[in-house]
DNA sequence: TTTGAGAATTAGTATAGCCTAATTCCCTGT
DNA sequence: ACAGGGAATTAGGCTATACTAATTCTCAAA
């Protein structure tokens, strides 16, 4: 009687496993994702949302309380995590085996998730010796299925003095991640925050080659940091 | 008026791309391919084939005579060939990159192909150093659209008493191609046509080694031959 | 407590592909 | 010269996914 109980599984269309992975996404942080937002990740109407998910909470894939928002269920997260952990080792090879900048990888890797194998992900992994961060710093899940949960804070949240490392930037857009990569903050790097500007402003932090860099809040909010200080 | 003339050119559907595929591959010896070759070698009904190859001519990639078959445009042929490549360049790539059996490339290529970008393949094509052949030695088109057009017999046509080379195998199931690997028929390999039996037998050659090798019709019929008597 | 703005859903269409059943066409064998 | 069989096409439907317009729901502010 249930969708959800009869089939074995059908496998997933790319419609469904984008769905999935912006509901992941946007309920990191526990709590539901609204229509709204996953139609702006997504670039859709809302209707077609509503429609989808509709459809995903009689598969079984995800919880639907009407007007309030949804969550994965289990199944819908294993499925969620699978597709980032395709996105993410995908990033990675296209980065260290065939040389494409961290800037461009994200488009490429969004168009491959959806056709690669179990297989050739595994074998991607493999050669890459099973790496746990993603070109953008970015936790890459297991394949049974665990991700990380870092506490990270942004930069622009960083006491002023404090020591920190950039551990992971939470953007796409090859323009500024290419300036990022211009100014040497990328994923691994140590600053010590020398200042912030009131109002939203700048933070000023130093490299560990002793140059400074001037970083305005919009870069700020995407640099997740965890600080060193007390070690 | 003509939906050809209007649009600069919408991207092509993975099932377009599919049918141009076929239709390149039924009508590599002239002629035209016919509605139900192509729903043989898609599994669809001929209806969906008729249905697509309308389209298809409106979009000025086909030409379609009507209960008689259809050709490629010039636009179509390119476009078919750009398909080829892309999916011979995956096999290479899976094959000498990331450890594929040459049975299981073709699988996984089939589904890369719609996914990937120019930019990926020619990637990989330089990581490969350019190969003019798959791994079933079938000839990779250029970037260009060019591609190679040799005059090859199968084994089973080859004269007894001559020395070929095989050249490319004609088939992509996993088992035989897992059987022929095993047998040393592999592309490249020197064969002497020892003897062949008669109503549709086995061809039986010997190899560089000097081991034989029983080749019923059916494979014989897959393996494609350059002769290389008179040099 | 009511109301109205904004979010979400439902209603009604559209398109790409696919299907089966019905019909039409072409050509060959008599 | 034409009849019949096989190939192709048309007719009519179905599903997935998206859209716009219309409707309904929720919640916070007056």
């Amino acid at each position: 009687m249930n969708a959800a109980l009869r089939s074995p599984q059908p496998p997933l269309t790319r419609s469904v496993e984008d769905y999935l992975k912006s509901v992941f996404h946007l309920t990191s942080q526990g709590g539901f994702a609204t229509t709204s937002d996953i139609a702006e990740m997504l670039e859709v109407a809302p209707p077609s949302v509503s429609g989808m998910m509709k459809r995903l909470s009689e598969t079984g894939l995800i919880e639907h309380v009407p007007y309030r928002g949804v969550q994965l269920t289990p199944q819908g997260r294993r499925a969620a995590l699978q597709m980032i952990r395709r996105h993410r080792i995908l990033e990675s090879y296209l980065t260290s085996k065939l040389g494409f900048d961290w800037g461009d990888v994200h488009v490429e890797a969004e168009r491959l998730e959806h056709a690669v194998s179990e297989k050739l992900i595994e074998r991607m992994a493999d050669a890459l010796g099973e790496p746990r961060y993603d070109p953008h710093g970015a936790p890459i899940p297991t394949a049974a299925g665990e991700i990380e949960e870092a506490e990270l804070v942004t930069l622009a949240e960083t006491a002023v003095g404090s020591d920190v490392v950039l551990q992971e930037v939470g953007d796409e857009n090859t323009e500024r991640l290419r300036y990022l990569a211009e100014q040497g903050l990328t994923p691994g790097v140590q600053l010590t925050v020398i200042d912030r500007q009131p109002f939203h402003g700048p933070t000023i932090v130093r490299l560990g080659d002793g140059t400074t860099r001037v970083v305005g809040q919009e870069l700020a909010l995407l640099l997740f940091c965890r600080p060193t200080d007390g070690e």
